[in-house]
DNA sequence: ATGTGACTATAAGTCCGTA
DNA sequence: ATACGGACTTATAGTCACA
């Protein structure tokens, strides 16, 4: 599993928990609509900036985007 | 603190408690001296794939080189 | 509401040096 | 052994039209 995979899912997982679409986690995190869907798909490779940004922008501290996702 | 500087400070912290110079770690770690000296200087924003393959040759979990530093 | 390919501008990452 | 600079190549940031 690829860190940027891992990164995604993550991503992904607590948008959707929250009930956000990807436009209203673009919104808040003041990146682009098609960037935050590449990030939760795993083709992008974020830098640490970018990370921290949606980090904020979910609420949640950085270190939980990158948690190993079991499920699936 | 930017994330940045957090990073850095959390990579030089583990990489001299292991006694290693930033030659060593740039072998380990595959990437350029020049490069592991900017990023512990926080004047480099790193993707998440440069973190993680830096935290593997440091031997810790990517999470360890994002937890805030409070001493000093 | 999301995925994708393509695009330009900017920054990541390498390599050469000097101090 | 490390900081820093310049020049360089490659990849990401950031955006769009369209499926």
């Amino acid at each position: 599993m690829s860190i940027r995979k891992t990164v995604g899912e993550n991503v992904r997982r607590i948008r959707v928990g929250k009930g956000w679409s990807q436009e209203n986690l673009s919104e808040r995190s003041d990146l682009h609509r098609t960037y935050i869907s590449g990030v939760e798909r795993g083709v992008r490779n974020p830098t640490v900036e970018i990370v921290e940004q949606i980090a904020f922008a979910l609420g949640v501290p950085i270190t939980e985007l990158f948690n190993e996702v079991f499920e699936k």
